[in-house]
RNA sequence: GCGCCCGUAGCUCAGCUGGAUAGAGUGUUUGGCUACGAACCAAAAGGUCGGGGGUUCGAAUCCCUUCGGGCGUGCCA
């Protein structure tokens, strides 16, 4: 059982005695269980005391003490309990313990951090959904590392997972893709043609261009555009799947816009949308009530010239997700320049007849990437990208750059919510500063020291008796300890980061206990151990490194 | 104007369902390899938690207000 919930019965009981000795009948607010930072305050704490000092109307200490006293702490995890502070009631583990949690982790191996905490139920997550009209940019990089580490959180955490990448490859981003693609051929063909405003103007349409012209296609006025985008799209979707797979991204499915106007979904969601009353006519277009169900406006489905708008399709393709295809939950990942699009499409959805969408629908907003470097003075220097100049840094040729584990690592240092600010000299930089060597140095380290060991005889032996008593032991144990639980808070917030910090936190308490405790040249007593908790440490943090598709290497 | 996000050490950021002396990395200064990998460890210094009110035993955390920055606010997607 956890640890936490064990603790949590036992004060349970223990207010139980108290109340009945006392006669009150008191419902309790709900505690907390935490790790203090400081050992000094106990491997764990409850301000439960805290807590229920109204409803006791008795000071906090006075009811810490009571419940002390009503502890039993025979047979449990706990050895003694203390009374501190304000009113806190600090828990100290007893040697089993620690002795458990090492034997826990080299029994389950890999699957040590998995939870029950989903329960089986599935999740769909999309993540990156790049316009196949180009290459992908550096928000694609950061939402192809929060999102492909967010499903793999997911499934440790015990959902059925599948990842999606739905592929844009309809409605006017593609006419506009043709568009582009035809002023570029034409000009090619020394035509005087305008680029326009509209247009897309990035290097990788006139490549298009002329690739398709080097092909040898032939192609005249009312069929040009039409085999510029059939020879130019799927070479772009080609394109998209070979970086990603680079990324180490590997999708279940590759849904297709296409697939929901060629079977009538999307129509099919006006016509619904209708009869359930949620729409009216205004300026010869088709709106949807969307503001009443808290969205910032009304929204337009079908324009007044007969063409339906990118909602229509989206809401389609969710309608898919959660109804057709009976996904418990689904989750979106996307840039912040979407945020409005939050609230209209849950608005949609709702109107549509689909229930609990706040609950069944988790939409991610991760915000901007500013990408900096540092100039000849040190200075730093913000690298601008944009897509349209053609000039942008593309997903592609940052993993030119940079190593992919770097890469999967920094961007997801930080919650998704933040302003990410991505150091490109620091992520190129191969020495201390650079936090995932740090953490790779710990794995590497412990391989050395087990293969170091067993050349002179010394090989763990699950037999023998494991006995902690130094202070870095036991903080090493603890932060091992803790990785289901971060699993499960990281699935709770839908926040992968979490795993990146708590693996740079966990070779930290490593490296530590590596300058305090010897394990060469001690006595066997000491030795297995050590190298039953050097074993453990370094199957954390290969657990921990897979779910970030982050290497853990042997030796570097 | 309105909506969302952010504001914590020189810099990059944790902590935010209210709890113990506000943390880490980096940078600066200093110490530690004739012992398992020094890509490491230890120590020092560095703070009006953007400002101001409020709620309470207790606020970085909750509420109000204000300032600064980012992103939106299309019959684009």
């Amino acid at each position: 059982m956890n640890i936490k919930q064990e603790l949590s019965d036992l004060i349970y009981a223990a207010l139980g005695r108290l109340t009945a000795e006392t006669g009150l009948e008191i419902a309790l607010p709900a505690f907390n269980i935490d790790s203090p930072d400081d050992a000094n305050n106990g491997d764990f704490s409850s301000n439960v005391a805290l807590i229920s000092a109204k409803v006791f109307r008795k000071p906090p200490r006075v009811i810490a003490e009571g419940i002390a006293k009503y502890l039993i702490l025979d047979g449990s995890a706990f050895d003694r309990v203390e009374v501190a502070g304000a009113g806190f009631l600090n828990f100290f583990c007893g040697n089993a313990y620690y002795a458990d949690t090492v034997r826990k982790v080299l029994s389950e191996r890999e699957n040590y951090g998995r939870t029950d905490y989903g329960n089986g139920k599935t999740i769909l997550v999309e993540f990156v959904s790049a316009n196949p009209t180009g290459p992908m940019h550096i928000g694609n990089a950061r939402g192809g590392a929060i999102g492909d580490c967010l499903a793999s959180v997911l499934d440790f955490a015990g959902f059925g997972v599948e990842r999606e990448f739905y592929v844009n490859d309809a409605g006017n981003q593609i006419n506009k893709f043709g568009v582009s693609l035809e002023a570029r051929y034409r000009q090619l063909k020394g035509e005087d043609i305008e680029i326009t405003e509209d247009m897309y103007k990035g290097v990788d349409i006139t490549d298009l261009a002329q690739a398709f012209i080097d092909s040898g296609e032939q192609a005249d006025g009312d069929t040009l555009q039409q085999k510029l985008v059939a020879f130019g799209l799927p070479k772009n979707i080609v394109t998209l799947e070979y970086d990603l797979l680079k990324y180490r991204i590997e999708y279940d499915n590759w849904f297709r816009e296409s697939t929901l106007h060629a079977n009538n979904a999307a129509e099919n969601v006006i016509t619904k949308l209708i009869a359930n009353g949620q729409t009216y006519e205004k300026d010869g277009a088709i709106w949807l009530k969307a503001k009443v169900l808290g969205a910032d406006e009304d929204v337009v489905l079908k324009r007044a010239n007969g063409i339906v708008t990118y909602i229509v399709p989206d809401i389609a393709y969710h309608y898919d997700k959660l109804v057709t295809r009976k996904f418990d939950i689904a989750v979106d990942i996307l840039g912040a320049d979407h945020h409005a699009y939050v609230a209209r499409i849950k608005a949609a959805l709702t109107a549509i007849g689909i229930e609990n969408i706040e609950r069944r629908l988790k939409i991610i907003i991760m915000q901007m990437v500013r990408l900096v470097r540092h100039g000849e003075d040190g200075e730093k220097e913000i690298v601008k990208l944009s897509k349209r100049s053609g000039k942008a840094i593309t997903l592609s040729s940052l993993l030119d750059d940079i190593p992919i584990d770097a890469a999967r690592f920094f961007f997801n240092l930080r919650d998704a919510g933040t302003h990410l600010e991505f150091d490109l000299d620091l992520a190129i930089d191969e020495s201390a500063k650079n936090p995932v060597y740090y953490v790779q140095y710990a794995h590497a380290r412990i391989c050395s020291v087990i293969k170091r060991s067993a050349a002179e005889g010394q090989i763990y032996d699950e037999n023998s008796e494991l006995n902690y008593t130094a202070h870095a032991e036991k903080e090493l144990v603890k932060k091992i300890a803790q990785f289901p639980d971060e699993i499960t808070q990281a699935a709770v917030e839908y926040d992968p980061s979490r795993i990146t910090r708590y693996v740079l936190a966990l070779a930290q308490v490593f490296h530590k206990f590596y300058d305090i405790c010897r394990i060469k040249g001690e006595p066997t007593e000491v030795v297995q151990p050590r190298l039953a908790l050097c074993a453990a440490a370094k199957q954390t943090i290969a657990n921990a490194l897979g779910l970030l598709k982050v290497t853990a290497p042997e030796k570097m």
